[in-house]
DNA sequence: CTGAAAGCGCTTACAG
DNA sequence: CTGAAAGCGCTTACAG
C-alpha cells in the first residue's frame, strides 16, 4: 500500500473476548464469565484473562451483552422542562442514584409547548430501555400500554397522572404544601389571599390551589382571587401588576411556583412600590435556591426532589410489582421568610 | 399450571424481524432492508413489511442494530456540574440538535468535587459511543488517547483543555469577554477595579482574569487586586466581605460568573448599605437569566451556550478530521445594565 | 429487487 | 471449573 495503514488492514478498534481468550489461552467463555461478577470461573482463570484483557486494552461490550440478555441496563429519561433548573437537580439526583445502582441513562428532552415525551418514547423503547423516567413530561396512554406490554417500567416524577398499568407517580405533597402555607398566612394576619397558578388544567396546579383555597375558606376567609400566571416569568408579572393594580388589592399572593413568586415580589417592590412582607405577603413552592437570598427572602413549600428521587431509584432498582401502580407522594417543608413577615 | 400465565409459556416482549418475516411472506433480510432508509426494496415488499410489523408492533431492535454497525448512535455527555442551571442549558442545547441529528444522548454526571469524567468514561466506550462531549468536566490524557484509539471524538465544551490527539474544545471568548468589560468599566469612571476568580487553576479563569487585568493596567490603572471566590455562592460572599472591607475598598469588581456577582451585589446592599452602580460597579460573566431581574440588573458578557452547541453538533454530525484537534472561541455580548451605572 | 448465510460480540445451558 | 455450541436480533456482501 502506498500510503502504509500500520500492518494489518484495519486493525479493529475494540478487541473481543476472542482476542483475549487466544493471548490468555482460554475459552471466549471463559472471558465472558471472568466478566460476569456471579460466574464460576477459578481464580487463576480470572487472573489470566484480566491480565489478557489488560494488555490489550478490552473491554466488554455492553451492546452485545445487552442484546443478548434482553435488557440493557439503560433508563430512560424524558425531560418535560429542560431548563427549568429543578429539573437540573432532579437529574442530578437520579442520575447519582442510578449509576451507583449500575443503571445507566438515555436521556431526551420534550419539546417545549407541550411536554410530550411520545416521540421519544419510541426511540427508547427501540433502545430496549428497562425503565423510563418522565420528569414533568405526559405520555399518551396508548403508548403507557406499550410500554406495560413491553415489561417496561414507567415512572411519572412530578406528574399526577391517570393512573396506567405499570406506571407509577412520585410527586410532591401539592396539597400539603397549598395548605400549609395558606395556613401560615392566615397566623400571620393575612386576610386577603390571592392565588397565582401555573397552569389551568395541570393536576399538580390544582391540587396546590384547592389545598389553599380551601383551607383559606374554610377559615372564614373570601375565597382567594385565583389568575394565571402560566408558570412563567413573564406570565406571573403580568398576573402580579392585574393583581396589585385593584382597588381593593390582596394582602398576600401565593404562587405556584417559587419562580413566579419572585416575579412577583420584584413587580410590586419595583413598580408598585410595595414593602413585601409588611404590606404583601408573598409565598411560593418549590424552594429553588433564590428563595433563600436575601433579596428575595422568600418563604415557600420546599419540593423533595432528592427525597422523590431516591423512591424513584428504590422503585426501579427493586423492580416492583408491575400490576399494582403505586403513587407516591413526598412531603416537603415549610421555609419561613420574610417575605412573609409582617412586624 | 395451576395460575395460567396466559397460554404459551413466555411471550417475548418484542417481536423479531423474523417474526413479521414470517407474517409478512417475505425474507428476514426483506425486513431489515424495509426499515433502513437506503436499501433497494421493492415498494411492495415494504408495504408488506410495514403492515405486518404494524401488527405486530415490531420495532427494530437498536441494540443489535448498533452491535452489527459498530456504532451505536449515542453520544456521550458528562456533564461536571450539573446543577447548574447554564449547564442545564447547555444539555437542552445540544440534545434538541442531536436528537434532530438522528443521535441519542447518554448521561452521565460526574461527581462534585473534581469534575472528573474518567470513571464514567469506562462505561460509555463499553457502550460504543460514537462521540463524547464532556461538559465542565475534566478527563485524564491517558482516556482520552484511548478515546482517540477507539475512534471516537471528543468535545471540551467550555472547557480550556491541553490539546490531545482527536479532541475539540469549544469555549466561550473568555479574554474578549474580560477585555470588554474591564474596557466597560473604565469608561464608566471606575478606577480601582478588583476581580473575583472562580477556582485559581481554571484556564477558564486564567483567561477571564488576564485579560481583565491586562488591560486594566495597560490603560494606566492600579493593577486589579484578586481574590478568590470558588466559583461558590459562600465563597463569592467572603470575597466580597474581605474587599469592601478594606480601607480602601475598590469601585468595582468584575466576578468570574454572574452566580458570584449576584452574591457580591447582595452582600454590598444588604451588609455594607452600598449603593451598587454608583458607589460600586458590579459586573458578572453569563447573562444567567437572573443578571436581567430588576433586583440585580448585572451588567455582564453572555456565555452563548446556545451557538457553542451548535458548533458542537456540528462537529458530530459532520464528523471531523480527527488528526487536527480543533479550538473553537465563540463570542458572547456585552450586556451592559444598570449594576455598573454610576449615574 | 430478493433470499440464504455469515457474522457482530456477547451469555448461557449442556456436557464433561 | 471449563469448552464447544447455540442463539440474541440485526446488517450486508454474495449470488441470483
Amino acid at each position: 500500500m502506498a500510503n502504509g495503514t500500520r500492518g494489518t488492514a484495519k486493525r479493529r478498534a475494540h478487541p473481543s473476548a476472542h482476542d483475549v481468550a487466544r493471548v490468555a489461552l482460554v475459552s471466549q467463555a471463559a472471558v465472558s464469565r471472568a466478566f460476569t461478577p456471579g460466574a464460576s470461573v477459578s481464580d487463576a482463570t480470572r487472573k489470566r484473562v484480566f491480565k489478557a484483557a489488560e494488555k490489550l486494552g478490552y473491554r466488554p461490550n455492553l451492546l452485545a451483552r445487552s442484546l443478548v440478555m434482553g435488557r440493557s441496563g439503560l433508563v430512560g429519561i424524558v425531560m418535560g422542562n429542560p431548563r427549568n433548573p429543578s429539573f437540573a437537580i432532579a437529574l442530578d439526583a437520579l442520575s447519582t442514584r442510578l449509576t451507583k445502582a449500575g443503571k445507566h441513562i438515555l436521556i431526551f428532552t420534550a419539546e417545549k409547548a407541550n411536554c410530550a415525551a411520545d416521540v421519544h418514547v419510541e426511540d427508547l423503547l427501540n433502545y430496549r430501555v428497562d425503565a423510563l423516567v418522565l420528569i414533568s413530561a405526559n405520555m399518551s396512554p396508548t403508548l403507557a400500554e406499550r410500554c406495560f406490554a413491553a415489561g417496561i417500567l414507567v415512572i411519572h416524577f412530578n406528574r399526577v397522572v391517570r393512573s396506567v398499568r405499570g406506571s407509577s407517580t412520585i410527586t410532591a405533597a401539592n396539597r400539603v404544601g397549598g395548605q400549609k402555607i395558606a395556613e401560615h398566612l392566615i397566623q400571620q394576619g393575612y386576610r386577603q389571599l390571592a392565588y397565582v397558578s401555573n397552569f389551568r388544567g395541570s393536576k399538580t396546579n390544582r391540587e396546590r390551589q384547592s389545598a389553599f383555597v380551601n383551607y383559606a375558606t374554610s377559615q372564614g376567609l373570601p375565597a382567594p382571587q385565583c389568575i394565571l400566571g402560566h408558570f412563567q416569568r413573564e406570565g406571573a408579572m403580568s398576573a402580579a401588576r392585574e393583581l396589585l393594580s385593584q382597588p381593593r388589592r390582596p394582602d398576600a399572593i401565593f404562587c405556584a411556583s417559587d419562580y413566579m413568586a419572585i416575579a412577583t415580589i420584584e413587580v410590586a417592590r419595583f413598580e408598585f412600590g410595595i414593602a413585601v412582607g409588611r404590606e404583601l405577603g408573598v409565598a411560593g413552592f418549590d424552594d429553588i435556591d433564590q428563595a433563600s437570598w436575601p433579596s428575595f427572602d422568600l418563604t415557600t413549600y420546599s419540593h423533595p426532589v432528592d427525597k422523590m428521587a431516591d423512591k424513584a431509584v428504590e422503585l426501579l432498582v427493586q423492580g416492583f410489582d408491575a400490576d399494582r401502580d403505586s403513587h407516591m407522594v413526598v412531603e416537603g417543608e415549610l421555609k419561613v421568610r420574610g417575605s412573609t413577615r409582617r412586624t
